[in-house]
DNA sequence: TATTGATACATCATTTATCTATGCATCATA
DNA sequence: TATGATGCATAGATAAATGATGTATCAATA
């Protein structure tokens, strides 16, 4: 896990990618697919997660449906057309700021101003 | 600038990054050192920068020492000894971090569980 | 058969990093 | 003499994520 704080806003891009990818997904899926493709390093909190997932949902990014299996509820969440629209975006800004920090980071201590 | 919440948790490994490439900065300089590094997109407000600078400096990663410039007083921190350990930690783990989010980002979406 | 751990959803109070707004002061410029 | 850049500072607001807690089903095990 890291250091509290380097998650924020990152979330909402990785769920959207998830979704993006694999199609509907349900909250504890999600949970453990970041855990496993992070190698154990991300894990989402359900007091973070659901709360994210039910906001997505009323801004109509999300859709839902739930289905019973071996009787317990999945409640499972998929990306809606305006949804598909925010994920690109999403994605771009998170990528784009991720080469602004690299930029940062791998600056030669040469280069003064 | 960037939405919100992605620069959370960035700002101290970039301030140390930043000290640890030209030595000893005042509180302005900063601001228009990552402004200029970042193209424009990063733009630290005062009110995020002094109280990290602070709180740095209770802790023993900055060391302070002021100077007057034209009339100005300007108060240059710099990293203690301390400060330079704490460096290398923040970034290590920053740019790890960055390359978890790389990972899920890019991973194809063939790769289903 | 009682307990534990995994599965599955949910909410509420707390934390905390950053921002907004504001304040003060000096200097250069128009 | 007003404005913008320089320079430091703080107090209150914002909002994302966490921690703690609750309910319930199912499988494994002791």
């Amino acid at each position: 896990m890291y250091s509290k704080e380097l998650l924020k806003g990152t979330l909402k891009p990785i769920l959207l990618k998830l979704l993006s990818d694999r199609g509907a997904m349900y909250g504890y899926e999600i949970v453990q697919a970041v855990k496993q493709m992070s190698l154990g390093k991300i894990v989402i909190k359900e007091g973070s997660l659901y709360p994210l997932l039910h906001a997505l949902l009323a801004e109509g990014i999300l859709e839902t449906e739930s289905r019973k299996v071996d009787g317990r509820t999945r409640k499972y969440y998929a990306l809606s057309k305006k949804g598909k629209t925010e994920t690109v975006s999403a994605l771009g800004e998170l990528e784009d700021f991720m080469s602004t920090i690299k930029l940062i980071l791998t600056t030669k201590p040469t280069t003064q101003l």
